[in-house]
Order: structure tokens, then sequence, then C-alpha cells
DNA sequence: GAATTCGCGGTAAACGTTTTCTCTTGGGCG
DNA sequence: CGCCCAAGAGAAAACGTTTACCGCGAATTC
């Protein structure tokens, strides 16, 4: 078969094939894909003969072709939550930057926080065979995981996953940031912190609430049930709960689960006729960029979605590459770390201490 | 070549393929694949005994090979301006559930408002045969245009686009909502009504000012040259637009461009300690999901963009599959629409004529 | 009743690559 | 000088589909 191909299909964009480059360089078809894929023993000149052909004809590589034989796509699948809260956009911002950088494409999927659409995304990317996927919800549940942890091919999740050979994990440090979040309400003077979670199915949820109580009995102080309430990660989750906490007697400082929360919050406070604002101290979780625009601008617990992107995208090429240096790593850490701005301050009559000084200097360490 | 096959490979994920099915349905792939492509000239109980085989083996068509042969991958491209403004996850979310809903799969990429991240966006796009992009940036540029135009498959384009076969338009109403705003003002009794564009390179940007300033001619009112003001449809730009207002008399309402430059703008009246809450009207533009929480609730004119992207993904396909019904038509129309809520007043001193009354019904019939 | 169509299903080519195997050629070593 | 080995390049198989083409039996038509 190495006669005029018979009858091209005219309808197809004419497009330049590897047959093209072959024949302009007057060589087979293998030594253009060893040339263009950098196999070191095809022979300098021919290399450059090709390489001649390939920018004249304007040939570029066909991917699925490419993808058939190769059985690797060279497609990341990413699964967020929520693609609707900010957070979300800057991790798949992030995540996408990166995967370019090292010559993947991205399949973007928000699952809603409803499995059965999680599972459909995933479905649906293995079937365009993408090379692994990065679940990045933070409200997997146990028996998807279970499910997919089946067919064997790479997985990358957040906080907790099964220990199997084919899927890697993201650990986000809660307890770092949210211990510097309490001892700073602390140090202003706050003693009835309250603090609005995530919905409790959620993990991720669980465990930094989990943190916030953990910090609380270190520093001594106790948490009245009524000022541990359940939230929804969402603005309108954040009034709510803000409705909850008005119903008893308000907590000087509220610490919320992620930012979304803490600006329905702020906005909640705001209706709260009883209450001027200034009055209660708030504190997020995520520091995405709407933050420092709030009035007042949150003060906010940062998890990096740079890292978090870039340890998704080493945890998956460690997955799929065979021979990647950090292939038996299964798992990866996220700090997370405190940023002051001015939602928080002093509590209506506390006298402040030494705190005072260590306050303004880190608020003054903080960009505006 | 009707044998076994050779030597498969055995790191390959053991998926059954077409054969495998038509071996144990006791046919040729050839039907097989007819019967999974719902093509009617199979018979009945053929099609039932493939379709038993196709559920036993867990047969899931490889979408790589099909796009090989057919010559359409059945993914679309969607290009963003930017992924963190809040406008644009929403339509996204919205792309990408049409989009699936008819059988496509979709890449996303963000240019960052960068014509050569674009270029690149699209030239990988196409490189992973997409069967046609949407590029819904709202700032492209000419010579990118023409450059695309050149190799033909199918692109939509918001707002105005080169009258080419394969290129479609989405074309938004811009004056219809902002005309509502300005007459709503006007009501109100503001006079001396500021205007905030994006940044001018925009062909969009210049589209809303000039409505803007169409519906305040059509009014009787003037523009002082320092109430047109150069934004940057971002926060930081409303923030810095307002600090460019405040050098002079300020105006009593002020219009934004979008929704992020009005956030800026709220939050820059705050800050300006001379003028108290209230003072200024301010109305945005996109009607994001964050306006209603913003404090007041934003004033906004609705840019649907579930319509938005429902127009996108219908003009693709209109240029996409052969025989579409709306194959010849180039342009959708979308509307756009006031919607108001707490961050326009009455100007102070102005005495509210009969259209109090008008505001109050409207106000009501905004859910909250 | 014979000829022609028509419905249906199988065979094989084609899509554009990668990769294994094979062949040629040249050089080093005995 | 001959042999063996290595390097480099070509031939061809394989990847998993779709689809053009062909053949066969049944139905329709004159």
């Amino acid at each position: 078969m190495g006669g005029p191909r018979k009858n091209p299909n005219p309808l197809r964009a004419a497009t330049a094939s590897i047959r093209d480059v072959a024949q302009l360089a007057g060589v087979s078809i293998a030594t253009v894909s060893r040339a263009v894929n950098g196999i070191s023993t095809v022979a300098p000149e021919l290399a450059e003969r090709v390489w001649g052909a390939v920018k004249e004809v304007g040939y570029v590589p066909n991917t699925q072709a490419r993808a058939l034989v190769s059985g690797r796509s060279h497609i990341l699948g990413l699964v967020v939550s929520e693609i609707m809260n900010p957070f979300f956009p800057e991790l798949v911002q992030e995540f996408e930057n990166l995967a370019i950088e090292q010559g993947y494409e991205v399949f973007i999927g928000s699952s809603n926080c409803d499995p059965a659409r999680t599972e459909g995304l995933i479905r649906r990317m293995l079937q365009r065979s993408v090379d692994g996927v990065a679940v990045m919800t933070f409200d997997v549940d146990e028996e998807l995981i279970q499910k997919l942890a089946e067919r064997d091919f790479p997985l990358v999740f957040v906080d907790k996953a099964p220990d199997l050979p084919n899927i890697r994990v993201v650990k986000v440090n809660y307890g770092e940031g949210i211990r510097e979040a309490v001892q700073h309400l602390a140090a202003l003077g706050h003693r009835r912190i309250a603090f609005i979670s995530g919905p409790l199915q959620m993990r991720t949820a669980v465990a930094r609430r989990d943190a916030f109580l953990r910090s609380m009995v270190e520093l001594g102080l106790t948490v009245p049930n009524e000022h541990l309430v359940e939230g929804a990660h969402t603005m309108e989750g954040g009034i709510m709960a803000m409705q909850q906490l008005a119903l008893g007697e308000l907590p000087t400082a509220i610490l919320c689960s992620n930012d979304m929360t803490a600006i329905g919050v702020l906005h909640g406070l705001h209706r709260t006729s009883q209450v001027s604002p200034g009055d209660v101290s708030v504190v997020g979780f995520d520091d995405i960029h709407l933050a420092q625009f709030m009035l007042p601008p949150l003060t906010t617990v940062q998890m990096s979605c740079r890292q978090l992107a870039a340890a998704a995208v080493e945890a998956l090429r460690a997955g799929i590459e065979p021979d990647h240096p950090l292939a038996q790593q299964k798992e990866w850490q996220i700090p997370t770390h405190l940023v002051v701005r001015q939602s928080t301050a002093f509590p209506h009559g506390a006298l402040p201490a030494l705190s005072n000084a260590k306050r303004t200097t880190r608020r003054a360490s903080v960009k505006q």
C-alpha cells in the first residue's frame, strides 16, 4: 500500500498529514514520526529536512490518531464542586495554566455537589479517555470512590482517599490556619466565638469544624451548641446561619467555613439592625480574590489554590507518566495561613492587652 | 484479516471493543456499529441481540477512534475573557450543561483579555479537533478574526463578526436594558448621571457606552466629560474610577459597564467619607449572582447568560451539523433588561413625582 | 414466471498516527 | 579480509471505529 490513496474524503478539512510531510522530505512516515517526537535515532540532517517539510506544509499531528494508538490522550479531567463559587474559577485557572504548560489539555466539570453528576462527569471523561482525573470537590462519597477505584486509572482526591495503587491525595492542613485565626481572635479579646460550618455531609466541612473545636479547647474556650451552626458554603447559607445565630445571644466573633459564607454573614449582620457594623468580627476561609473587596475587607484563612492546583497536577502526572520521579508518592500536603484584614477588631468593652501592637503590625503587612 | 488479533497490548486497559460485542452477538462489527448508532437498516431482533451483548461486555465506544474516522469529535471549544470574573463561570456552567445535553463535550479556555493567549487557545483547541469554537470574550480583535477565518471551521463571536460562511454571531441588545436603567434613574429624579465604561479597546465597552449616551440624549440630559470614565471591568477598576469621579463634583448616580465595576464603586463610595451611603445611586450590568448580595443589593441590567449560552450552542450546532434546520441563520439576538434592587434611590433633595408608586411596584416584584 | 429492485448484513478500506520488526549499510575487531 | 554488531531507516501492523461497496435472498413488477 504505497500507491496513491484511493478516494480521500473531500469534505474533510485539507489539513496536511504525516504522509505529506514524508513525501516532501523524501523519507518514510516512520521517520517523520520519530523526528517530530524527538526520538534520537534519526540522523540530524534527516531530522532537519523533516522539520523543514513540517513547516512548509504546516503539519500538525492529529491528536486523536496519536491517542488512539498510544493509549494516552494528554487530557486531564478536573471536577470541581461548584463553578459558581469564586474559589473554583481561581483553582480552574491555575490548574489549566499548569496543565497546558506541561502539554496537557483539561476537561472541566462542575458537580454541583451531586454525587450522581460527579459520576456522570467522570464516566464521560473516561469515555473521552482522559489520562487521569482530579476530583477537587470536597464532597465525594465513599461508594463513588469505591466504584471508581475498580477501573484503574489515575485519580486524585482532596483530603482523604482509600489507599489504592492508582489513587493519590492532596491533604490540606486546615488546623494550621484555623488555629491562627482562633488565636488571632482570642488575642483581640474575643471569648464567645461561633463557627458556621459547611454542610456536614462534606468530610471537609467536618474537618474544618473539628480543627476549630480543637483550637478553642487548646485556648480553654468553650463553644455552646447554639454557636455551632451548619451552613451551606454559599452566601444564602451564611445569611440563614446568621439569622439562626441572632436568635440567641450573639457571639462577638464568627469564624466561617468558607468566604462565601462569610460574605453572607456580613450581609446578614448588616440586616440585623440590633448590631452595628464592626460589633461582630468575621473570619472567612479560602481567601478568594473577592474577599479583599468586601466591606469591610475580609480577614480570612488562605488556602492557596495555586498550591492546590500544582499539587493536583503533579500528583496526576505521577500517576500517569510511566517513569515519573514521584511515582511512588501517594500524598501531597498544602498549608493554610491567616490573612488579617479589617473584618476583625476588638470586641466591645474588651481592653486590648499587648496584642495591640501585634495586630497593627500584622495589618500593616497586608498589602492593600 | 478475520482471524484472532496477534499481539494485543497487555498494558492497555482491558476495555471491551466493538469486536468483542460482535463476537458475542454473532454478527459483524459493521452491524454492531450500525446498531449502536441507531441506523435503521438493522433488523430489530439483531439490534436487540447486539444491545444485549453491549450490556454484557460493558462496551463503550472509543470516542477517539470514532472521531478519527468520522472527522467529528463532538467537542466544542469555549473561550471566555476572564474566568475570574463571576459572570463567566455562570456562562460556562450554562454552556456546559447545554452542550452535554446535546452530546458534546467542552474545552474551556480563559483568554485573560490577551489576544495572543486567545489565539493559542484556539490553536490548541483546533489541534484537538474541536468541532467549533465559541469565542465569548468581548475583546477579540479584527486581525485575529481574520487569521482564524482562513481555516474554515465553525466559529461563534459575540456582538460583531465579519460576514463569512463559517462565522456566526450572537448580538446582545445593550440599548434596551441601558435605556431602561437611564429612564429608571431619571424617573427617580437623577440628572447628573455618570458612566464608567470598560476598557475602550473592547468593542463591547464602546457599544455599552454609546447606548448610555444615546439614552441620555433621548431624555435631554447632558454628560460632562469628567462623568465619562474608563474603567477595567474589575473591582479594582471600579475603585479607581470612583476615585477619579471624586476629584470633581460627584454625580448623583453612576451607571457601570459591568457588575464587578459596580461592586468596586460601592466599595469606593464607602471609602469616600465625604459621601454617606445611599447618597449616590449605582447601577451595574450583567446581573451576576453576587449582585443581589451586595450591600446594598445592586440594581443592574441583566444579560442572561443562559440565553447567551443557548444562543452560542445553537449557533455552533448550526455550523457543525450538516443538515441543521438553522444552518442558514447567521445572527442570534439576546435582550437585556433592568432589574431594580436597592442600590438606586432618590437623589438628595429631589422630590419624587409619580415615579414613587412605580418604583415600589417594581421593587416588590423582584424576588429576594 | 423472469427480471429488477430493494432491504439487510458482511467484508474490507480508510482515518492518521506509533511502534515493532526487518533490512541495509558501515564500521570495528579479530 | 571477513565477521559481527550497531545504527538508522523503511515496511507494515496495530489502535477502534465508520462507511463504501458488494452479495444474497426476498419482494415487486411487467
